[in-house]
DNA sequence: GGGAATCTTGCCCGCCAGGCAAGTTTGCTC
DNA sequence: GAGCAAACTTGCCTGGCGGGCAAGATTCCC
C-alpha cells in the first residue's frame, strides 16, 4: 500500500504500523495493562520517545487499526452514488469494506489476537472513544446527502448510530466468529435500519 | 436524595458528589487540561489520594453525573410496562428523565459548564467511553424484552444505538440551547427509530 | 553536493494510578 | 454508654506516562 509517496512518508506509515502490531501483539500475549510503552517501542525497534510522536497512548495503537479501517470506510462513502439513500450507502460501503478485509487474509490472526482481548471493559471504553472520534467527520459526508431542515441533528444521529452498529457488530463476531462476519454485519445493520421518519 | 443509608453511605454520596462538581467546575472555569487531580481534591476538601478510591481518573469524575442519569434511566425503563415495545419504553423512559432533570432546577447552571466544555474532543471521547461502559447493562435488560431468535445481537445494537442517540441528542442541545431539550431528544429518537424489522 | 525540512532520540519534569500501612470514623452488640 | 470490628481517609511511595526541548541523523529537493 501507499506504494506513492516518498521514502519518508513510506517509512512513517510503515514504523505507525509497526507499532500498532506490536501493541496488538504484546497486549494478547500478555494481556493489555501488563503492557509497558517502552514494551511497544521495543517491540517495533523504535525508542519510548518516538513512540509518543505517533501515538497519544497504548490505547490509540492497539486500536490504529479501527481508525485506519474507518477511514477507509470513509473513502467507501464517497464512492457511493451520491443520489443513493445515506443509510444504504453506509451499508452498501460497510460490507465492502469487510469484504475487503477477507480478502486481506490477515483476518484469521487478527481475529484470534483481538479475541484474547474481549472482555477487557477497558478497552470496549477505549474503543468507543475511537470511534466517537470519528462521528463528526462521518457525520460531515453525511450531511452533504441530506436535505433536511434539520439536517446537522440528523446527520450526526445517523453518524452514531451507524458508528455504534458496526462496533457491536464486530464485537459480537468477535465472540461469536462461528457465523461469517458479513452476516453478522448484515443483521446488525438491519436492526439498526432507521424507519423511514414517521412524521410525529 | 438517599435519605434512607446510613451515615456511612451519605457521606460517601456525599464527597463522590462533591468531587464531581468540584471537577466540573474547575474544568469549566480553567479548562479540563489545566485542572489536576490533586486541584479537584483540594476543591472538594478531601486528599488527593482519597479522590483515588472514588474516582479512576479526572474524566470520570468529570463524567459522574452522566453516569448518574444513566442509572436513573436503567430505573426509569424498568419501571415501563413489560409488554411494551423496547424501543417505545426506551423512549418513554428518557423523556421522562429529561423531565426530572428540568424540574431539579439545576440544569440552568449544569448547561452552562457543559457548554464551556463544548469542543474537548478529548472530553467527547471520554463521554463515549463512560456512555459504551452502560452498554452491557442496558443490552442486558433490553434482552428480557425480546424474544427473537438472535436477541443477544438486537438488545446490544438497540442499547449502543440507543445510548448513541441519547448522547448526540444532548451534545447537540448543548451546542443549540435554543430548542428546548426535550424537543431535540425527540426528534433525534424519531430519526433513530427502529423500522419494524425489514424482513430481508 | 549542499542547505532546508523533517524525524529520532535522550533527557527531563510534572502528573497520575494504585499498593501499603497507620490512624480515624462509623456501625453494631452488649 | 463501652468496646470491638468493619470501613474510610490519609500520607508515603513506586512505576509508568505524556509531552517540551534540543542535539544529532535522515530525507528531500534544487
Amino acid at each position: 500500500m501507499d506504494e506513492g509517496a516518498g521514502l519518508r512518508e513510506r517509512k512513517k506509515a510503515a514504523t505507525r504500523l509497526a507499532l500498532h502490531e506490536a501493541a496488538l501483539r504484546l497486549a494478547a500475549e500478555q494481556g493489555p495493562d501488563r503492557v509497558t510503552v517502552e514494551a511497544i517501542a521495543d517491540g517495533a525497534n523504535v525508542s519510548r520517545r518516538t513512540f509518543s510522536n505517533y501515538f497519544s497512548s497504548k490505547e490509540e495503537a492497539l486500536f490504529y487499526g479501527d481508525t485506519r479501517r474507518l477511514r477507509r470506510l470513509l473513502d467507501l462513502l464517497r464512492a457511493q452514488p451520491p443520489d443513493e439513500s445515506p443509510w444504504v450507502a453506509l451499508s452498501r460501503a460497510a460490507l465492502h469494506l469487510t469484504a475487503e478485509m477477507y480478502d486481506d487474509g490477515e483476518v484469521l490472526a487478527w481475529l484470534e489476537r483481538r479475541r484474547r482481548l474481549r472482555g477487557h471493559p477497558g478497552l470496549l471504553a477505549h474503543q468507543a472513544a475511537a470511534y466517537a472520534a470519528f462521528e463528526r467527520e462521518l457525520a460531515g459526508e453525511l450531511a452533504q446527502r441530506l436535505t433536511d431542515p434539520d439536517r446537522a441533528l440528523r446527520a450526526r444521529i445517523m453518524a452514531a448510530t451507524f458508528l455504534a452498529t458496526v462496533r457491536v457488530a464486530t464485537q459480537h463476531w468477535i465472540e461469536h466468529p462461528d457465523t461469517p462476519m458479513v452476516a453478522t454485519l448484515r443483521a446488525a445493520l438491519a436492526h439498526a435500519t432507521p424507519a423511514p421518519e414517521a412524521t410525529s
